[in-house]
DNA sequence: GCCAACGTTGGC
DNA sequence: GCCAACGTTGGC
């Protein structure tokens, strides 16, 4: 089992809207790190923190779990969709997305400030500078130091 | 294969 | 809105 921590920008996707919809596919991932993770490496039943990205209080928001293994994202496919990618096919997919279920909101978000200020959390990548992957792992340890106090 | 130009991300 | 960081593109 491992732990994940997935960016959304609130006003495109936000985790209310994760726990309107009960399941959603994590779809839109156009970063080859992250694809490889989404494709290889996510599991069934691994942990999500849903993080808040490019929004006035980025925060991590909640806690979500991988409910279906990695396959080929279908949005790369339709030249309607935002993220369309001609270079992409279902004979040849390029792009993989996973399906997330919401879990829980933590008791209170935490913000990059409350992650700066926890021993453990402070090292978290999401407050590397410069870090633009919207997958990345988390230790076990930075896991349950959120799932235990929030 | 190098690298400059460009686009995107995302905190602030 | 600014700008640093980084990935991608494309000419050579």
């Amino acid at each position: 089992m491992n732990y994940w921590l997935m960016k959304s920008e609130p006003d495109c996707f936000s985790f209310d809207d994760l726990q309107k919809a009960g399941v959603e596919p994590w779809d839109g991932v156009r970063n080859y790190q992250a694809r490889n993770m989404l494709r290889d490496e996510i599991q069934v039943g691994d942990g999500v923190l849903f993080y808040h990205s490019n929004c006035k209080e980025p925060a991590i928001v909640g806690i979500a779990e991988v409910v279906r293994n990695g396959y080929p994202d279908p949005t790369a496919f339709d030249p309607r969709e935002k993220h369309f990618d001609p270079r992409s096919n279902p004979a040849n997919p390029r792009w993989y997305q996973v399906d997330v279920k919401y879990v829980r909101h933590l008791k209170q978000a935490l913000s990059r400030d409350d992650l700066r200020r926890h021993p453990v959390l402070s090292k978290m990548g999401v407050l590397k500078k410069g870090n633009r992957l919207s997958v990345m792992p988390v230790t076990a340890e930075q896991w349950q130091a959120i799932v235990r106090d929030a």
